[in-house]
DNA sequence: CATATATGATACCTTTTGGTATCATATATT
DNA sequence: AATATATGATACCAAAAGGTATCATATATG
């Protein structure tokens, strides 16, 4: 039986909980302190402490350390832990690839990469 | 702020447990029983039934009754709810369709679809 | 130096999760 | 019809998860 890494498990757990996801978005816009992130949640700064920690352990982001401030990054390659447990499904794999040629194509041609849908701000 | 939806929740939910995901995986292979599914693990049929209804919330798996058989089948497309999360970092997004980009030229050579670090350089 | 600020750490609580043991139900099979 | 088989459902338990309140520590700043 194919069994998958502690790593793979880590990556997974840290997207489990919807907070720690929205996280990951805030700082894909922008590196932020946890006292900036505090603000954007409704709960404790413990609380947020929390999820910090269990996306350092998915490797989802990194901390830098400055002056009496922690700045915490999203770590985007890392999402390839995750990107590579879904590629083993091949089914799923040989459409998506049908797909992502066509994008890859447009992109190609001059066109802007397609997005996803939920990626729009207003 | 974004907030991402309930079925993209429970999406992810499912896949935070790795004996579900080995059961996507086992199923990848060969759609299976609830009774067969159970000699692959080392746990009771309802443990294993409890992971199966939590992977159907996630639309990860369906389930169509043979006669006294209730037969598990994976839905590979349902994948798509992850990967579409995935895509809305831009940053990773980039770097991962340059890869793809080569995987699929390879494809059209006559090659077979290279996976996971062996698509990665070499 | 003294104080405010930014953060980390820990104890504690409630809910969810992952598991078992057990009982109930539906469908083959003899 | 009676029995065996395949599955579902429920009560219960320990551990993990997600949260708060509180205390501790490090670093700017007047």
């Amino acid at each position: 039986m194919r069994k998958d890494s502690h790593t793979t498990q880590l990556a997974f757990r840290a997207l489990a909980d919807p907070t720690r996801r929205d996280i990951l978005v805030q700082l894909n816009q922008q590196e932020m302190t946890i006292g900036e992130l505090v603000e954007q949640f409704d709960m404790t700064r413990a609380a947020v402490k929390k999820h910090l920690v269990i996306l350092e352990e998915g490797q989802l982001i990194s901390v830098q350390t400055r002056g009496r401030e922690r700045v915490n990054f999203l770590e985007a390659e890392n999402l390839e832990i995750v990107f590579d447990w879904l590629a083993y499904f091949d089914r799923f794999w040989d459409t998506k690839l049908t797909n992502l040629k066509n994008a890859i194509e447009a992109t190609e041609a001059g066109e802007s990469v397609p997005r996803n849908k939920s990626r729009r701000k207003k």
